[in-house]
DNA sequence: CTGAAAGCGCTTACAG
DNA sequence: CTGAAAGCGCTTACAG
């Protein structure tokens, strides 16, 4: 027969002790006696009681809810992070409410300035490109590549390219073109800087910047994979699926076989990469764990704790965590050296 | 000379006013003379007064946030989506909780219950397949197809596919292979109607179900569309743009040429379709109206408006709005028919 | 037009 | 071990 939202009044008065003594029972902070914190935790139950987070919020200064900064919610790499967020801040106990950077980067600032005059007890910011996260006044996580400063978390880019790039040598490949999008951005530059380790010296890798391919000749101009491949290029490692699959299809429309005279290699695994055929060898980010150690790194800084520290709650994150990429070894890795040899020059 | 987080009385102190009066003329409700009242906004402004969230929301019982549900996070669409609705959610002065239905159907109950329980205003839910947003005991926006019952705003997916089913009959296609994930989608099946509206009954157009496909095959298997073609079908129309690049590289790879040979097509319109080549015609939600839409029927029902009726702010949101879908021509919808005739012939 | 007061639901010292 | 009281910041009748 439970009413309208009951409250912890509502408690303490149907078991006629005082509110102060269901909180505490509730809070499992206060010492009540074990036996009346029992029925207390009964009847909040049977009541259908929820604590209504803008009174604890009111008196405790805190809401419960994270502030999630995305450089471009319509990125497609989003919905694996705001899902992997999401899972782990619900799991913190935490709800998570969203802000876009979109469009310029005064944009993030107004972004975490809305966030945080909604009183959200920290913010996850993954930063747009060339910009640097500061004191901005509020605890905050930052996800970009492990050399940025501050209290981050990352994914190991660069191991990551350099085991795509190990992967491409091992194949035999001898010349790569990476393709790329903006030079400004950390998380690229990492990845290039592991596949031209992983290729070793032995092999040419040049890099293709679409962003300055679209600004000569123009956003949907071809980019003349074709040609290259003529050249002698074997593989194009795109530093994202998107990337990649713009260069798959250019050589398949082209009329060149991929992985046969051609092999093509993103980043990320985004969906896309796997339904298509052929479909992708891709690096995957362990989001799921990067979300965690940002929502972990975050609340500790919200709980005041030091950082870098073992506690009992296991690791605080440091500065520069990273974790590992996990490749997704896929068919379009494709050619062995020998097969790609053979039939490259069929092709061309 | 701004110390701590200042608050009404904070305001109210520096003017040797009332806090009731500083409230009333930031509010603008009660009756507070124009130069007092300019004065306390000169004052809130210079201190950097933000209102507590948390002590308002204890007062009003309004928290202005809304809950966002979407069946799955990781779902392509929903950077648009959540990007829409943040924005328009945004400048009608609201924050965004995100919740994910993820899995199975109860967790869209969860994802509900944990919103409200986190004490939202409003929900916004865009239902898992085969499932109803009954009553949740909280003001409720749906986005699903028109057709669906209660505070519901959606893209006129019939008309959509009846657009595009034009257009293909247009390009002289007379066989045509819808390919569809799931039967129980509303969506797919308002956009199989409209297409099969729009082609006629002069052409002969079949459905592929991907997830029927997936279950007698396995997940990965090729659709077989090279052999569909040889069969005479000249086009192919995905009910997503996922699909529809699915399809168009599985035709690449085995050598036949799009848009020469086949056309394919997609909807939604997702960055991947615009990037591939050839670039792909594809039918978009104009989600930013959506969401205008859907955040105004919430903020209404929430307000205690009457729905479907004429309000000094615009009209509020009736059962079973339909937005109208853009048809983005691009290079692959491709051949006339002539062309595609004699090609075919040659792939074939 | 302005102000004093109550109260939203919670937690936290402080008494008892 | 339990309770009375204060107060987080705000808004809203109600007086004046």
């Amino acid at each position: 027969m439970k009413s309208e939202k009951p409250n912890l009044s509502a408690i303490a008065h149907t078991l006629g002790v005082s509110v102060a003594t269901v909180s505490n029972a509730l809070s499992g902070k206060g010492r009540v006696s074990t036996e009346l914190a029992e029925r207390i935790r009964d009847t909040a139950r049977s009541l259908g009681y929820v604590p209504s987070v803008a009174g604890r919020a009111l008196r405790t200064g805190r809401t419960g809810v994270l502030g999630l900064v995305l450089p471009d919610i319509a990125n497609p790499l989003f919905p694996q992070i705001a899902q992997a967020i999401e899972q782990a801040a619900s799991s913190a106990g935490y709800g998570v409410l969203i802000g876009d950077s979109r469009g310029a980067v005064e944009q993030q600032t107004q972004a975490i300035l809305r966030l945080i005059d909604r009183g959200v007890d920290g913010i996850i910011v993954i930063p747009r490109r060339g910009t640097r996260i500061s004191d901005i006044g509020c605890p905050v996580a930052v996800i970009d590549t492990p050399a940025t400063p501050g209290n981050t978390v990352a994914s190991d880019h660069w191991g990551g390219g350099e085991e795509m790039g190990r992967h491409l040598r091992e194949l035999g490949h001898e010349r790569v073109l990476i393709l790329g999008g903006s030079p400004l951005s950390n998380v690229q530059s990492d990845r290039i800087g592991g596949l031209r380790a992983g290729l070793g010296s032995s092999v040419r890798a040049e890099v293709l910047w679409l962003e300055q391919h679209a600004e000569t000749h123009g956003a949907d101009a071809p980019l003349g994979l074709a040609a290259m491949v003529k050249d002698g290029v074997t593989a194009f490692a795109g530093l994202s699926d998107l990337t990649a699959v713009r260069a798959l299809t250019e050589l398949q429309a082209a009329g060149i076989a991929v992985p046969e005279a051609a092999s093509v290699t993103g980043f990320d695994d985004l969906i896309w990469s796997s339904v298509i055929t052929p479909s992708l060898t891709t690096l995957r980010m362990d989001m799921a764990e990067i979300a965690r150690q940002a929502v972990q790194a975050l609340v500790a800084v919200i709980a005041g704790l030091p950082q870098g520290r073992v506690t009992a709650l296991g690791t605080v994150v440091a500065d520069s965590n990273s974790v590992p990429m996990m490749l997704m070894l896929r068919q379009s890795s494709g050619p062995r050296a020998v097969d790609n040899r053979n039939v490259e020059g069929d092709e061309a």
